[in-house]
This record gives structure tokens, sequence and C-alpha cells, in this order.
DNA sequence: TTCTTGACCTTGAGTTGCTCCAGGCCGGTA
DNA sequence: TACCGGCCTGGAGCAACTCAAGGTCAAGAA
């Protein structure tokens, strides 16, 4: 797969995949003879998994980290979970975030209402 | 109230109300004899809304047009109500994205179980 | 066959939104 | 009077993209 393709498959854009790649975010991304990037359904589904990992929030050092261990192979796979899992704890804080935010917003949105009235 | 408490109380760091007030997110910061910011319990009130909108991602041009429309007064309501809706609808799609977040996570790490196992 | 188009390449600059640092002022305390 | 903490400004640094300039190459149209 071409690079276009990577990036509507994966949702990062064409830019962004490039610069990952640049920062050590993907590992093993073939070439063509003609020095243009192919990218096989595992690089898909890593960068669909950055992609996601990006979007709620994990910082690319963390993504480097991650990208690191999955280069080394499976023996690093503890590790790996850690990561997820600590991300995982992450998203629930998030979530909390957004609850009060949701709260916050209402109370507000009740004022100018009483306003409008 | 000087900013160390503006800060403590809003959840944002001194520098970032300084960063906002120069960007002109935060109206009506009074200065002492000093030259010192006073911030008043509406300032106070106004910041902890600023945290909470950039803690849920509203982005800078959002929220400046946000506190422009704050400092014209009650009769720019109907406009401030109109973002803080349109914000509501992103948080939203935010906790979506986490949901779809969280069932790839669980995906992973089931994976990594079952190479555990 | 030459020309154009489109997708790709690299390098480097620009943007957003902070975050930190240097250097300076001022009021209170020892 | 010397020092300290908290404040000030201006400007540099940083994260994570994002975009623009200039170039290559394959494929199809004229």
């Amino acid at each position: 797969m071409r690079i276009s393709e990577a990036a509507s498959r994966s949702g990062l854009k064409i830019d962004t995949i490039r610069y990952y790649e640049a920062e050590g975010l993907v590992p093993n991304v073939a070439r063509g003879g003609d020095g243009q990037r192919r990218f096989s359904q595992e690089n898909i589904d890593w960068l669909t998994l950055l992609y996601w990992l990006r979007e709620t929030g994990m910082p690319m050092k963390v993504m480097q980290r991650f990208a690191a261990l999955y280069a080394q192979g499976d023996e690093t796979i503890p590790d790996r979970k850690e990561i997820l899992l600590d991300h995982s704890r992450r998203l629930a804080k998030r979530r909390h975030d957004l609850d009060r935010c949701d709260e916050i917003l209402a109370r507000k949105l009740e004022i100018y209402e009483e306003y409008l009235k």
C-alpha cells in the first residue's frame, strides 16, 4: 500500500505518517524500487493504533517508547501491556474531566437561559 | 487576589494566566498601585471556566472569540450560548472517541494476555 | 514522442499553545 | 541594610504537527 492509502485507512494525515516514521514511531516501513514507502497490513494496524493513542492524548515520548518495544519483538509484551494499561487509566481520568466539564457547561447554559427568559 | 491565588483556584498555571491575559482571553484584570494584577471573584470564575474549556480541548481561537463576546456584555449571551452548545457537542464526540479507544485497548490487551498465557 | 498530471520524495520553515528563564522591581523581615 | 519571596516583562524553547518549495518519476493525453 502506498502512503495515501495508509493515511486514509489509519486516520492519520500523510505528513503525520512521514513525521512519525522519522521520529521512530513506525518500525519496518519498506520502500519500493522507486524509493516510495510501501505499507504492509501490519504497518496499517500499527498506524491505526497510533492514531487512537494520539487521539486520546498519549504523548509522543510514550509512543516512542512503545514503538521501540514493539520493534524489539514479543519479549517486550509485558512492558507494552503496562503502557496500554497506564493509558487506559488516563482515559478514565479524561472521561471524568468530560463529565465535570459537561456539568459546568450545563450550569452555565442554565444561567444563560435564565437571563434570556 | 494575587496571581498565585488565581492560579491555585482556577487550576491554570501562573504563566498560563499571564499568557491568556496577553492574548485577550481574560478581560478586565485590574492592577494594584504596585503594577501587580488583582483578580476579582468574577475573574477567578472566568479563569476556572477557561481551565475546563482548555482541558476539554477548546482551541484558543474559539476561547478568544468567547472572551471577546463576554467582554461586550450581556447582549452577546445568545452567541456565547451557541459556542458552549457547540463545545458540548464536541465533548460527546470525544467521549465516543474514548469509548472507541477503550475497545481497541481492551482487544490489544486480550491479545497480549493470550500471548503471555 | 513530448507534455502534462498526479502521487510521491526531502528539507526546512511556520503554527499553536504553552512553559520556562533571565533580569529587574518592590515590600517586608532579621 | 541586606536579603527574601512574589511579582513584573520580554524573549527563548518546546511539542506535535502542518505546510510549502522544489525535485523525481510513471502513466496517460496530444
